[in-house]
This record gives structure tokens, C-alpha cells and sequence, in this order.
DNA sequence: GCAAATTTGTTCGTATGTATT
DNA sequence: CAATACATACGAACAAATTTG
């Protein structure tokens, strides 16, 4: 029971690349090369890339090549500032991280909606089934590139209560601070929930992601809390994991390399 | 330019399985009667199939068919508390985590080993490269099945200093707590960074993950530091993306579904 | 326990389409 | 427009894993 031919090709591949025979950015053999190489056929020499593009070893390009990927500087947001607090809010919450490195952020002004709570997000607010709920839609991107989708919750009752701004297809720029002001609402602490998965079709399309499906996305829920520990806030946010880091920092800890 | 084949297939089949048409667990049709159904050859369906497995939608098991995935009830951790802090230790960290689940959680005794540090480890260590490090690398079950791959480092001069014990290849309940003990060296904070990648051959041997590389895997680099500020501690620790999920805490928040 | 049937996995050859240079 | 390189599609044969009789 050896290993399939398509496999030694790709370990072979894979070991050049991992040696630096191949750099980052340098092109690999033409298939029709691969094949003359390893006396296979060239369908053979397709799996084994396609087998290397699964590990992220490679990509191809139609009518180029395939080529050794370089690998991306990450971007590295901290939650325990919080996606939307302190500084923060839905137009400011990054500035600082993003201003040391010189980038440029922006963000679309949010579309709203307003829907009947179903699922995760009525469990994550404490509200029943079919209550009415406020969503603010917004893209976020540095320096024109796409960088994170972000969709805030709150409850119908905060508009209804006064929070009418919530409703309004405009930036707020500090949606807690906001709330503290307007309905004497107070966030004391946040949760958020870190998992991974594979883009939806929106998200792929959004970020520009490679039709395959390797790169998944990170998912994260931000639930805001007030003084009596009733969620007042859900923030979901998606970020590609290929190019995105993030940090907690936990007690005393130096201010280095971290915004 | 019309949609490919194997694409139109994938988006049929992708219905079925959102609409609940097939449900979790339940076997698609065989590539015999997809050729059929479709009209095309087998190995246009088994792009088809190949595409879905990319989303994360279906597998295949070889002799018996293709299956709409299960989704895997997943493993939480909290960050707050710390990987190995607090509570844990390198024996007893998750142990509260897991007991709210009625799980067992088992972890092998640490392989010591003792090198120079390179590249990460030592710009997180803040050592200069080429200094000794002590390396305990352990792994973690819970029920019996893998659950992360965990090392963490440590200066070798602590060793010197008398903490004689992290070289020895047996479980030190907290060695937060050691190093406080034997050295009065305090860990007053500590910082996480929070990556995902695939998996590299160990990884994905160890977790049993499927071998197309579609689940990647958690990376979090966990360093501590002393009332100086400088880096006591750094622990390396793995997991599997598709089983596992992170929970931050900040400020006051009520005590409810994360341990 | 073994043999047959079923199902997915690997490999080849070939032809044609699409993207880029 | 032509040449090059990857993408899609078909057909065929045999191998390997699993279940069934």
C-alpha cells in the first residue's frame, strides 16, 4: 500500500518549498513540465498541486502559473479594548491599531435593519423568540482593502425608549457612550466568543476570497453588558484568518508591540 | 461563460443539504447514480463532491459513500483565565471547562527538551538568540480524543536559578505558582496572540484530522510577565478550528453558559 | 472466515475552453 | 492574433476500503 503517486509529487514539491529551493513568490514548474519531471500524466501533477494549494503551500493563476504564496502581514486588533468601546464605537474602534502601522481605515455607513430575533443572536441579547430587534450593517476596510464585516444587534425597545439614532443610516460614532447618554444605559464588560469557519458566499465575495474555500473566517460575537448583567449589545465580526491576528492581554503586561 | 459544470452540481446539491433536503448525517447519492442524475461523467460529479468537501458541507468515507456532515458540539475555552494560570497549571488548566460538560480530561506527562531559541520564541521571550530554553511539550485529551498539543518555554537560567524541576519530565500541578514559590518570580499579567493556519504533518497525525488540509487549526502564543514587565513564560497551544471555540471576558459580566 | 458486491480513490489519455502574455 | 498555462470535461481501468451474503 505505497503512497499515491500525486502525494510523493507533492511532498517533493512540498520539500522544495520548505527548504527554500522555492521562495515565496517564485514560480513552480509548467504542469506539462511536472509531468515530463515525474513521468506522470498531467492530471497526476494537477492533484499534486491541488493537494499543495489545500495545504497553502501554492496558488495558481490561469494563464500564468502556479506559485509559492507570500505569506500576508498579519493585522492584529486587540478585544480587549473591545470591537466597539472605549475608544472605540463604529467608526473609530480601530484608529489605533491601524495608525501604527500607517494605514488608512474607513467604513461604510451602516445599513440598517430591523428584524424579528431568531437563533444564536436572541439567545446571545436574553430576548424571546420573534422580539423585535435593530441590526446596523457595516464594511470595513484599511487602506481600500476589504477587512472586516460587522453587524451590531440591539434591542427594538432601546429606539422605542429614545435611542433613535439607532435606526438612522449614519455612523454613530460611539454607540456606548450613546447609549450611557441617551437612555442611561451603562456598559460595565463584554464576552466575546472566537470561532472559525468557512465563508458564506458573501463573505468570499466580499473579501475577495480564492473560490476554493481554503481560507476560513473568524467569527466573532461581542456581547455587551450592563450593571444588572443584561446584555444591551451584540457585535458580530468577520474577519478573513488569513491575514487577521488578534490579542487579549490579561493584568499587567508592557506596552510593546501591541497598540 | 457559463457557470461550470461541476459548479452547477455543487450549488444543486448545496440546496438540498441548506433547504434540509439532507440532513446532518444523512448519505448523498453515489457517484453512480449522480453521473446518472446529472448526466455528466463521474469524474465531473466527484469535482462536484470535492467542491462541497471544500466547504466544509459533506464528506466522504472510502467503501461507503458520501455524507452530509455533523456538526461537532464544540470545546470552550476561556482566555481570561489564562491557558496555564490561575486555576490550571499545565495538569489542571481546563479542568473546570470540561467538568460543566461532564468530560474527562487527561493530559500525558511533558517531553523536556532543551534548546536555543530562534525567531518567535525568543523575540517573545525577549532573549537573545542562541540563549538556552527549556521546552515542555505535553498533550491533551479530553474523553480520549486529542484535544490540544501544548508547549510551553521557559529561560534555562530559571533552572540554573534552582527551578530544577522544569526539566524533569513529570507534571508540575501550577508552574506559576513553582516559579513563585522557588524563584519569587510573580506573573502579574499575561498576553495572548491568536492565530489560525494549517496544520503541519504532527498536527494534523495527532488530531486525526482529514488529510485534505481543510481544517486548520488554532495557534495561540501565550506569554506571561513578572511585576518588571519582563517575559516569565511563553506557552504554545494547538487546536483543531472545527471543534473549539475561545471566550474573552472584560469588566463585570454575569455568570452564565462559559465556565 | 471468506468471497462477492458496492463505493470511493488513483491514474491515465484525450479534447476543448478560458485567461494571460 | 498567436502562444502559453491553467480549467473543465469525458471515458476507461484498476486499486483500496467497507459492507454484505
Amino acid at each position: 500500500m505505497p503512497e499515491p503517486m500525486y502525494r510523493l509529487i507533492a511532498d517533493d514539491l512540498q520539500r522544495k518549498i520548505e527548504t527554500g529551493q522555492l521562495g515565496p513568490g517564485d514560480q513552480l514548474p509548467t504542469e506539462i513540465e511536472l509531468r515530463d519531471e515525474y513521468q506522470a500524466s498531467r492530471n497526476t501533477v494537477r492533484d499534486a498541486v491541488k493537494w499543495l494549494i489545500g495545504r497553502g503551500l501554492v496558488e495558481t493563476r490561469p494563464g500564468q502559473g502556479t506559485f509559492v504564496v507570500e505569506k500576508i502581514d498579519p493585522f492584529v486588533t486587540s478585544l480587549s479594548t473591545g470591537v466597539e468601546s472605549g475608544f472605540g464605537g463604529e467608526s473609530a474602534a480601530y484608529a489605533s491599531e491601524v495608525a501604527a502601522r500607517r494605514r488608512v481605515p474607513t467604513v461604510t455607513p451602516p445599513r440598517v435593519e430591523i428584524q424579528q430575533v431568531d437563533g444564536v443572536i436572541a439567545s446571545e441579547l436574553g430576548l424571546e423568540q420573534g422580539s423585535a430587534i435593530v441590526g446596523r450593517h457595516q464594511q470595513r476596510y484599511i487602506d481600500d482593502t476589504p477587512w472586516s464585516l460587522q453587524t451590531s444587534f440591539y434591542p427594538m425597545r432601546f429606539v422605542e425608549l429614545g435611542a433613535t439614532q439607532l435606526i438612522q443610516a449614519q455612523n454613530i460614532v460611539d454607540v456606548v457612550r450613546y447609549l450611557e447618554e441617551r437612555l442611561s444605559i451603562k456598559q460595565v464588560g463584554w464576552r466575546d466568543k472566537i470561532t472559525v469557519r468557512p465563508p458564506n458566499q458573501n463573505e468570499a465575495a466580499f473579501f475577495k476570497l480564492p473560490e476554493d474555500g481554503r481560507v476560513a473566517v473568524f467569527e466573532i460575537l461581542e456581547t455587551g453588558f450592563d450593571e444588572r448583567g443584561q446584555p444591551i449589545r451584540l457585535t458580530v465580526s468577520i474577519y478573513p484568518t488569513d491575514r487577521n491576528q488578534f490579542a487579549v492581554v490579561v493584568g499587567e503586561v508592557p506596552d510593546d508591540g501591541l497598540p
